[in-house]
DNA sequence: TTGAAAGCGCTAACAC
DNA sequence: GTGTTAGCGCTTTCAA
């Protein structure tokens, strides 16, 4: 019970326990969680001095403690993602969000800043929280480091595959849709095509250059080396590069930009100039419509859906094999990308 | 000690304890935990098995567990946003990740979609798990209901003020953004300016109004709530708003608009126009730019660090009086508020 | 319908 | 340098 008639000092963090409510009710311990979780069998008198002695001291139930009791598991999923302020991931977050939230889990977001270390560092501390699953936008090169690990909490790659892992992954087709930008721009007669791409190391890249070479084949086109530049993973860089692209002789006619950033930053080595060149850029965003610009559109908010769902399916027990969900893509034609070439 | 030789099947969740490690390793359950937590006072040797054994075993410690013993608080932060897939919101939980991730904190990051019953129980939900502190941008409009909880759990307000509250805050100068935009437009001779406004119940939106009012007033414009349009809270409907406003007899020759979807939703209106009117535009955004969109701009990362910095620094045991930080804005032209009245 | 006792996995306090 | 004991706040038996 109350040792004084007086409201306690509110000290912080000193928050009453479910015992001084139980005691301050005059009930046993076991009684008021039962009132407080809504648990059945209690009389409702019973109940109402329960709640009001709870009101009267500002409790709260502890989820630490009850989560340590219940299994020592959390009620959070991790999602590890390589930069909050970046669209595609904030949107990708949101999808996410949503469809656990909805489940009754909380998303923990964290960025890595595309550092293979921080990410290792990053799995490990949500790890420690015990999220029941993880979601990871991985930038390390080797994920082997997950394989005990993915038998006890699941884990969903987004974007980018595991290496030396199998698990579930949601990608979007980079090939294919790196393939239909250059068709689109072939077919239009351009021949001399630059490629921005983001860091090589990364497979998103490698697979957009691949669909990008692939198609160039297929049309017979060769020399196109020249017009490659890779490892741009910011704005500045890439308005670098295309300002390279754009002073070689003959300067190519056509732009592929491999990702926002990319075509962000291309967008503005071409602001003023008299003749820009054609230009499609691979993930639709804000705006694009307003300034013209052909994209090579997907949905993240989907993905992050997808690998939520995937992540719901594993805690209900589906232990089949991983699985890979490859996102569609389509050309959004908005004036940009149908420039003849000069 | 272990039971069989063999390794123990891996249910998920079934995860190794410190005690299982101890007896492995051949020690005290204290022991193990000193090595596992790099305190002192241990033998190298020691110590050695202590982290063969926790390898072996494939163990992580339980933060969960931790958390409990240590005080029942978690070593996460929650933020709670309107959108995260806003990139206002986006860049300001990156600024306040940043600063926490630094101290050791980790960011919960929840999205109320403006619903103030969601704000009040994303709220229960992140103090029932105990986080260290709250980031707050309020939708409701009473927040009398965090009274007794601020003095447990420090609650920083961003964006918007708290109201029937006092609780340190971070906002931008909207009042101040507001009449800047509109003295810009006023001196390049516009007089009737349409005003695009959010929705009213939101203090930013009312201060911005205010902003605005004042400017017109103290230049002898009367007759501008004709151009008022508010409680426009998405792309589509500032588009529609635009048109309206872009069609009343006689149009304005001028536009303010008060944030960024706003902006962005007038925008798509003025496409294709031969003669569109002046655009100030509340928040700078991606691309403007390129758009050569004039902005009232100002610096959302760092409302997210200034807020970090307000918490860690309540954790550390500052207990002086709420304080309010007010960030500047600046005006950027870069065209479209320069346009002259036609 | 209610309560008493045990214990989740860990760390703090105090031995030795 | 290492071990023993107690207990964080709650839920889960099991008994009354």
């Amino acid at each position: 019970m109350n040792d004084t008639g007086e409201a306690p000092a509110l000290r912080p963090h000193a928050r009453p326990t479910l015992r001084q409510v139980a005691a301050e009710a005059g009930v046993s311990l076991k009684t008021a969680s039962r009132v407080l979780n809504g648990h059945p069998h209690v009389t409702e008198a019973t109940a109402a001095r329960v709640r009001q002695a709870s009101d009267r001291l500002g409790f709260r139930l502890n989820r630490i403690a009850r989560e340590l009791r219940s299994g020592a598991t959390s009620t959070s999923v991790g999602l590890i993602i390589s930069d909050l302020a970046n669209p595609f991931y904030a949107r990708l977050a949101r999808g996410a969000e949503r469809v656990l939230r909805d489940a009754g889990l909380q998303l923990i977001t964290t960025s890595t800043d595309e550092d293979p270390d921080q990410e290792r560092s990053l799995v490990d501390e949500l790890l420690e929280r015990r999220v029941r699953a993880l979601l990871l936008v991985p930038s390390g090169d080797d994920h082997g480091y997950l394989e005990n690990e993915g038998r006890r909490t699941p884990v969903v790659f987004l974007d980018r595959p595991p290496v030396h892992l199998g698990a579930d992954t949601v990608l979007v087709d980079s090939r294919a849709g790196a393939a239909l930008a250059v068709e689109h721009l072939l077919a239009a007669g351009h021949r001399r095509i630059g490629f921005l791409g983001d860091l090589s190391r990364l497979a998103t890249h490698r697979e957009r250059m691949a669909g990008f070479a692939g198609a160039m084949a297929a049309a017979g086109v060769t020399g196109w080396e020249r017009y490659v530049r890779s490892d741009s993973h910011d704005m500045a860089s890439a308005r670098l590069r295309t300002a390279e692209l754009l002073a070689l002789d003959p300067p190519p006619t056509a732009l592929f930009t491999t990702n926002n950033l990319n075509t962000a930053g291309a967008l503005r080595a071409l602001v003023g100039r008299a003749d820009p060149p054609a230009l499609i850029g691979f993930d639709d965003f804000d705006l694009a419509d307003v300034l013209g610009v052909t994209v090579i559109g997907h949905d993240p908010e989907k993905m992050g859906r997808i690998a939520a769902d995937m992540v719901l399916s594993r805690l209900g027990g589906d232990s089949s094999d991983a699985r890979c969900v490859i996102l569609p893509t389509r050309l959004v034609p908005r004036g940009s990308g149908e420039r003849p070439p000069r």
